[in-house]
DNA sequence: CGGGCAAATGTTATAAAGTAACAATTTGCG
DNA sequence: CGCAAATTGTTACTTTATAACATTTGCCCG
């Protein structure tokens, strides 16, 4: 996502990112790390990832669904759920439980947590990976006795681009 | 919520607590808060607020639309919406967006923001208004340039009471 | 006090999101 | 090859949420 510049460390893409290329060092690392796990990254399946990776806006279920349709393959929406459930499985993808929608991971394998900027105006979503956010979200849970197996983080706002 | 003892901020409720009083207590708050407000807590949306405190597990709406179908009242889906959306405005109770429900809000009038114990087990949520994941998610979105407007914090795991 | 306007609720119908259950197909492996 | 398991196809359905319009209620002002 980012381009390896000094303190480029943003969520939002800048001007002139690269999409395509990010997409293809997606779906690289997806691959790669499926190979390593042993699961299985089927057309089916890459094709949804590359899908959700077309955007930085979380993309729907039905969403995906009409794209494969229109691409003349049959699909209903198990179809959909399926795929992403193991993408969600693998940590290929987040879940954005205000938005019933899913994006691209940006640190692919790390399931079950995440933390997101949603952008109100332009619908982007970006992930940020905020050691204090975790920290604060753990020592919390910790003083109440509360054992954490995972947590979802969503911010509503308005992203640097649209102010 | 808590009973006032030192060191008593849990958010989990403990055993003896008076859940009764607890809902009176609640009901007083929105009622005082509405006046104050010029908000309208008709019948309809006090009785919803009611039923959604009746425990601390998340209601979903139509949960709460049996509860009124039960009780005689002639209600439809768009009625609980309604009566919800005027408590999510006036910060009366909290959607939990990973379980398509809602909870009593534990600081009446605070719209828009809120963390989140779920436990996997049991079902109960707690909410907690830990200061420290607050100022941890300003200060993240802040160095993004990213302009807060509300957030949600969801933590899945195991409470105190089911481990 | 009563007409009239706005807010709230009732009602019907439908959209959007997600899943259950079973059939057909593909894949890896002995 | 041929079988078992995993994946995908297919149909039907459940759950969640909203649109659109009718009716009622509350409240202000003359």
């Amino acid at each position: 996502m980012t381009e390896g510049e000094p303190g480029a460390d943003r969520a939002f893409p800048r001007k002139g990112h690269d999409h395509v290329r990010c997409v293809a060092d997606a779906m690289a690392d997806a691959a790669r790390l499926c190979r390593e796990r042993g699961a299985r990254l089927t057309p089916l399946r890459a094709r949804v990832l590359e899908i959700v990776w077309q955007s930085h806006k979380p993309a729907g279920a039905y969403d995906i669904l009409a794209v494969l349709a229109d691409e003349g393959r049959s699909a209903a929406p198990p179809t959909v759920y399926r795929a992403l459930d193991f993408l969600l499985e693998q940590g290929l993808v987040h879940r954005l439980a205000s938005l019933n929608a899913v994006v691209g991971c940006s640190r692919p394998g790390h399931a079950g947590a995440g933390q997101f900027l949603i952008c109100r105006a332009c619908g982007n979503a970006a992930e940020i990976n905020d050691t204090g956010i975790e920290r604060a979200i753990g020592r919390s849970a910790a003083s109440q006795g509360f054992a954490v197996r995972g947590h979802s983080v969503e911010i509503d706002g308005i992203c640097p681009d649209c102010r």
